[in-house]
DNA sequence: TAATAAATTTAGGCTAGTCTAAATAAAAAC
DNA sequence: GTTTTTATTTAGACTAGCCTAAATTTATTA
């Protein structure tokens, strides 16, 4: 039943979902509020209006969680918005850190055909350019055992699969110090007076990186 | 100075460059109002906001006409229109009769980049899959001398290279009776009584098509 | 020219989506 | 167990875009 929900509407609805991931429980009236930079009384207003349509629980004051037809709706808008990232990315020769607004901008166009063909076009990736899982066109879509880089045993092989914090200057960063997906490394070093990590990469070439780094990547163990 | 503009003001300064088609005169309120398909007094309120933005050059029932800035700014909603069709069609393969809706959403799609990009990615095509002039980057695009098939001499070689009517059924009854972009033909007969049209066309086939047809086709001479 | 028709504007109203300010309920601190 | 703080809802207001109905102006026709 894919009714049409306006493009605020589905920006609520991925904001729900987002900070819902985060813990699994029912997502507060306060958190929507900061992750949409909206006023309060806007998501009691939006959130009467969602629920009322079937796609939220929610009960006074007791915070709401995405239905059935919810999670799926909101699945399917990530879906959109990691394919037009990867699109971006792989036939427009963007870079990481140029994609996401206008997948922002994108994800709201409305045509399933649309985005199952673009799928095929671009050979059905399994992950977005963030190391983010793509959901597939029944909304499944893989669950990566993965670690931050700060939890990452000192001498464990492991390699960049993801980044937590999406933002340009983040990824300017990586893209500047060569830190990107698919790099293996391992940390040689754990610096106690400020938590920074000491890697050693690919080649052998090593990279100090602060705290606020190791938190913010993902590493898969090899 | 592009302004940000609402999909809604976007989509009445495309209407309005589509009936006036920069021959100066101004265009009624009316005129508007049936292409845009919405109230005349709806007409009247948004006709006040883009000529407040610059966009319109607007006296009171004299009609309106495009300002320089109201003209770049449709131009390229239609440089972007067409290099989307462009995309759906040649990459993936979407049938021309299936693209125009799309192309309705993803024309208000707001980057620069993102169209030289795709226009670049697409080889800078000149005309998009309905034959259609497509803008270049200052919004220049080729003027062809093509005539309706309808006002072809008997017996003159032509090619076709246009529709007038985009709608499904006609580019459906092209796409069934093979008479595409690129065919040539020449009008063997015209037939007094209902001045349908007996076609030869490339291979010698023969085909007749209906006034109607005639009209809706356009065909650059050989 | 006067009457009629068509086009346009004005007036007023509606919904979606936003806001601020105030009221109320729940949670935290004392 | 009060008090204080925080979260949430309610109330009221605003803009963009749309509408219908009525008023007004311009064009057409008798
Ligand atoms: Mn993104
Ligand atoms: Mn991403
Ligand atoms: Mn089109
Ligand atoms: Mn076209």
């Amino acid at each position: 039943m894919p009714e049409l929900l306006s493009q605020a509407e589905e920006n609520y609805l991925k904001a729900i979902y987002k900070v819902s991931r985060r813990d699994g429980t029912p997502v507060s009236n306060n958190a929507i509020s900061v992750e949409m930079q909206t006023s309060a009384a806007s998501v009691t207003d939006m959130i009467n209006r969602l629920s009322q349509k079937g796609l939220l629980n929610y009960q006074k004051r007791r915070g709401v969680s995405l239905t059935e037809e919810g999670y799926a709706t909101a699945t399917h808008l990530v879906r959109k918005h990691r394919l037009w990232e990867t699109f971006l990315v792989d036939k427009l020769q963007f870079s990481w850190d140029e994609v996401h607004e206008l997948a922002e901008q994108l994800e709201h166009i409305q045509s399933r055909e649309l985005v199952n063909r673009l799928d095929e076009y671009l050979g059905f990736p399994r992950y977005d350019p963030h190391g983010d899982p793509i959901p597939d066109a029944e909304g499944l879509m893989a669950e990566r055992q993965q670690v931050a880089l700060s939890q990452l045993p000192v001498g464990q092989l492991a390699v960049v699969v993801g980044v937590k914090d999406h933002t340009t200057p983040f990824l300017q960063y990586l893209e500047r110090t060569g830190l990107l997906l698919g790099v293996q490394l391992r940390v040689s070093e754990r610096l106690d007076y400020d938590n920074s990590l000491q890697l050693v990469l690919d080649q052998g070439t090593t990279l100090l990186v602060s705290q606020k780094v190791g938190q913010n990547l993902f590493v898969q163990l090899k």
